[in-house]
DNA sequence: GCATTGACGAAGG
DNA sequence: CCCTTCGCCAATG
């Protein structure tokens, strides 16, 4: 990466800074068409009990500068969790379904056919 | 500076 | 099988 780190968080805790970054480079590397989840990613940072680390990496997500598509991380349960912090209630499953994954009842369909593990695709 | 919360997840009752 | 609790770490009040 070259230095258009996190902007969000600056005087924040250095270690944060990069944990941020890495969950941003994680989820734009999502193959269109497939999701993964939270704990997939923190277990790919190596911080798989940190979970919800990854949620508030994402919430910084809304704001960073490449696109991030968020759309495509869900929680371990397939549902769409984050879709509360879209600019509508219907972004999130309207994105992923342009993506060609299928959502019912905000919850990704065949989401473990679907789902992209960053430890197997990636390598660790 | 302590208490609460949060886009999670696994375990226990 | 549904609901509650705990852990993890950072941000916010």
């Amino acid at each position: 990466m070259k230095k258009k780190v996190a902007e969000e968080n600056p005087k924040s805790t250095t270690k944060a800074y990069t944990f941020f970054n890495d969950v941003f480079d994680v989820v734009r590397q999502i193959p269109k068409g497939r999701v993964t989840s939270y704990g997939a990613i923190a277990t790919y940072l190596g911080t798989k009990l940190s979970a919800r680390m990854v949620g508030w990496a994402m919430n910084a997500a809304s704001t960073a500068k490449p696109k991030i598509p968020a759309q495509r991380v869900v929680n371990r349960n397939g549902m769409l969790t984050g879709k509360y912090h879209f600019k509508t209630f219907t972004q999130m499953e309207e994105l992923l379904k342009k993506d060609g994954v299928k959502v019912k009842n905000d919850t990704v369909v065949d989401f473990k056919d679907l789902f992209w593990d960053p430890v197997k695709e990636l390598g660790l």
